[in-house]
DNA sequence: GCGACGATTCGCT
DNA sequence: GCGAATCGTCGCG
């Protein structure tokens, strides 16, 4: 069992770059922590993320820097959550980033388990650990996100979600690759801006995707 | 108001 | 591989 001890909290600086992609890279290895009243906490290792870049790509939802009462969070100071639910059934985890007014988001597409392994395989119904967080909607379910924890700082060690890094770095194998299940961004959909770490069983599906 | 649809998942064929 | 589930959001009138 590992210690909250042995790891960083991610501080705000970290949220502020306008470089998106670059963060939604440099986002794997760390560690994304949940603390759910009345449930035990989890921490797991985030291995897959998508970068939306407003206003330019057509992916995000804030394309054209388009401000609705949905979006709106995305256009604050980086370091807060942007949750939304997807097909009126699965919650999205997204890291809000750059400064204010720059609508960037980071959608966490999987993440690896590390410590409430029990409370996740509770939560969805699983017993094949290697199934419960290998998706955006499954690993909301897993660590007991929801929209009630939209914009939420992820940097404030009072919040129930949070970003961790390890003290001790770590090299990881990172391949890039088009993102998932936005066939509508014309142009966009081909950026290769979903990053996973390649040799990782625990990312999501589908492995590869093709918008022709 | 109303209708279309989505940064997905699951179960069945 | 395919279709259903399921509802908030958004654009239009």
């Amino acid at each position: 069992m590992q210690k909250l001890e042995d790891f960083d909290l991610v501080e705000k600086a970290f949220y502020l770059s306008t470089d998106v992609v670059d963060i939604a890279r440099s986002l794997l290895g760390m560690y994304l922590y949940t603390s759910i009243l009345g449930a035990p906490p989890c921490l797991a290792k985030i291995v897959e993320t998508e970068a939306y870049r407003a206003p330019d790509d057509k992916g995000s939802h804030a394309y054209q820097n388009k401000k609705t009462k949905r979006t709106e969070v995305m256009f604050r100071t980086g370091g807060i959550s942007y949750i939304y639910l997807c097909y009126g059934i699965h919650e999205m985890f997204n890291v809000v980033t750059g400064p204010k007014d720059c609508a960037h988001a980071i959608l966490i597409r999987a993440v690896e388990p590390v410590t409430g392994i029990e409370e996740i395989k509770k939560r969805r119904k699983k017993e094949n650990l290697s199934d419960c967080c290998n998706g955006p909607g499954k690993l909301c379910a897993a660590l007991g996100i929801d929209r009630s924890f939209n914009a939420s700082t992820l940097y404030d060690p009072a919040s129930n979600i949070r970003i961790y890094r390890k003290n001790t770095p770590i090299i990881n194998d990172i391949i890039s690759s088009p993102r998932v299940g936005i066939a509508y961004a014309g142009e966009s959909a081909n950026l290769p801006w979903r990053f996973r770490i390649e040799s990782s069983p625990f990312t999501s599906k589908p492995d590869e995707v093709n918008y022709g």
